[in-house]
DNA sequence: TTAATTTCTCCAGTGGCTTTATTAATTGTA
DNA sequence: TACAATTAATAAAGCCACTGGAGAAATTAA
């Protein structure tokens, strides 16, 4: 996108002024409404340049001039410049067990639509991810040439240079399944990335949060069926060295707790995952005398938290994933002590109560200077992987 | 350093000059002997500019022509470029509880020399340091005017910005003690840091480690009377949001277990310390019959440490201990996935028995992607504290 | 209408990089 | 020994992004 601006230039030259660019195409996507001369003052690159960079950005359809602006003093009024909405636009899918959800996103990341696409056979999700973008930046009013990004958010393990999702237990996705490179292959001028969920969601609350905007590293524990992590290190996202970084559910804070899966004993995924409350809850509890037709474990949970916030039932199960979760949070923060936790996940059902318990326990067993680490819930508006997505893809291009 | 080449010139230009004369001394840096003509091969810079640069660093007495190279086939033999040793000092410092070691470093980081700086009072740290700083430039033939960089590695928590030891067990330094602003006001043009200590043995890990080499992402476990850890995150040393990351002691494997002084329970520091291996030893097997004189802790480990390793002595007690730290460790992998782990500190008197313990459980408990990741027991010759340290400044500067 | 002020643009100049040409040094061969 | 071939390093000329100052454009206040 920025590089097709003039003729060839010597690559140090060129490298400067695509840096230059990139500043100032920040600072107006930060300011919303800004003007040459206050680029200038705040770069500190000369009028002159800002003016030449800017008249790039204008004829390249990134931004548009929106009249002028208003002027405390006397003078020439200001021409405001704004990011161009309709300069771009970008793609996220956020998969699921039973389809995928497909969002569009203009330049400002600002979702336009969003829809579910139901998938009996995964087989097909590369060729259908290709349709349903082309129908939606139809329905957006955008051109194919205006895409400028596809992000695929996927449960489980990735493997982003071949583009796959090695291991999931979610959705039934074959290590050999080819849906980037089908993705790439009809759209070849576009940055297409797969992603872990978890960490878009991260990615999405430390861009966005009223509280992870704030920090440059952040740690998001995202509670369902298992428990995963996304991880922000310096305002990215943070993968590890193979890709396999945020593995919360297993770690363990009992080396003489039930034997999990895994090998291991007392991880949090055995101890405090969905399916593990609800099992605690169904063998502690007459939640199954109570209700005795065969429920999916959604509608369980939903039945478990109206009674939990209207009632308080089911209090000491809750209470007792709540302090496993504080027992892990603790360790996740006396290793990379992160400026704010947010819980996200189906426990968010769970409401304040669950959030208030977790914060008390990693109060009490942690370190005095480790309490200043900020523990929120998700109050996310809006589809995260996708909004991540959009976002991650967005900072990547500029 | 490297901004007093040539007179004034415009801030971009400015900027690329000094971008590119950094690219070309760390290649000098890495290749031990690389000629001009090398260098724009290999970085894509015009040979003029690379010619122009190279002077510029002969000049300013970093680099210098070490005579012709050999050359395979027919041609002007090339005049080789490295670094040039006496080129600057730096000097890094390590504090201990009676004194603090103090080592001199040349341009390639090699160790000149190091000193053991015996302290009573901690109040003159500062003018300490400063006094023996000049004496080692001295008598190694630096002018003071060749020095680079002062790093102070230190045990606790440090606050990096305002240069003090926050809280440490280990050595008695009030948060009031002005160390840091001494050395600032005695070495004006200096670069001078404090560090914690993991923090500078995980750098010197991942800098000169045969394995810490090759990956990005590396935890060091430093276990003595605490348990602490230094993390590298993209080559870097990472400190966290409030610099408290690494606060390994106080990870918790058993909610269960016996309580800590933060307040938590199952803590590795009160499971897996040297003290808490002391004292199991101690209520557990014979050792004090054995040993009735009163002993230092550290005379107690060099007696358990040469038992256990010739006779298999205490391996009930140091097999647990390996577990709890496998425990530990399994934990940190399933959250940041590292390539490496290395342990450090006084454990290491257990040798390699200990180390195969520890991979042991960890291999067992481990999620199978998750046995990737290497363990290894720290064999760095010298001082990694005060190599680490160095290193750091050199790295901070060029 | 004029002065003052602020925004934006045009023009000449600076400096770091590149390309092309030249000089320097070495090997191989007649 | 002379000379071509080859590689390394330097010199000269030109390119281009940025800067600073002059000036045009637009607006307010007097």
């Amino acid at each position: 996108m920025f590089t097709d601006v003039g003729p060839k230039k010597t690559s140090s030259q060129q490298l400067i002024k695509e840096a230059n660019m990139r500043r100032i195409f920040a600072l107006i996507c930060i300011n919303e409404g800004i003007s040459r001369a206050g680029i200038a003052a705040s770069t500190g690159l000369s009028p002159t340049t800002v003016s030449t960079l800017a008249d790039g950005l204008i004829s390249s359809g990134l931004v548009i001039e929106t009249g002028a602006g208003e002027l405390a003093t006397s003078g020439r009024k200001p021409i405001m410049l704004e990011v161009n909405p309709g300069g771009g636009a970008i793609i996220a899918a956020d998969l699921q067990k039973n389809g995928y959800y497909l969002g569009i996103f203009n330049l400002k990341c600002q979702s336009l639509d969003e829809v579910f696409i139901p998938l009996k056979d995964y087989e097909a999700l590369g060729s259908s991810i290709v349709e349903n973008t082309a129908i939606l930046l139809e329905k957006c009013g955008y051109g194919v040439d205006r895409l400028l990004g596809i992000c695929v958010g996927a449960p489980g393990i990735i493997d982003r240079k071949k583009g796959r999702v090695v291991s999931s237990t979610i959705i039934p996705l074959e290590t050999s399944n080819l849906f980037y490179e089908k993705l790439k292959k009809a759209f070849p001028d576009v940055t297409v990335e797969i992603m872990n969920e978890s960490g878009l969601c991260a990615y999405a609350e430390s861009q966005y949060g009223a509280i992870g905007r704030h920090t440059d590293n952040l740690l998001y524990i995202d509670i369902h069926a298992g428990i995963g992590a996304g991880i922000i290190i310096n305002g990215s996202i943070y993968e590890g060295s193979g890709e396999l970084a945020g593995e919360f559910g297993h770690i363990s804070i009992d080396l003489n707790g039930p034997v999990c899966k895994c090998g291991s004993r007392g991880c949090l995924e055995i101890l405090a995952s969905i399916p593990a409350l609800v099992a605690n809850i169904e063998s502690e509890t007459d939640f199954l005398k109570e209700h005795p037709e065969t429920r999916t474990e959604d509608e369980k949970l939903r039945i478990i938290a109206m009674e939990y916030i209207g009632k308080k039932r089911y209090s000491g199960q809750i209470d007792k994933t709540a302090e496993y979760i504080a027992y892990g949070i603790n360790n996740a923060i006396n290793l990379i002590n992160p400026g704010a936790v947010v819980i996200g996940g189906k426990i968010t059902a769970m409401g304040s109560g669950f959030l208030k318990k977790v914060v008390e326990v990693q109060r009490r067993i942690g370190l005095d200077r480790n309490r200043r680490t900020k523990i929120i819930m998700s109050e996310f508006e809006g589809n995260p992987v996708t909004a991540g997505g959009a976002r991650y893809i967005f900072n990547k291009i500029f």
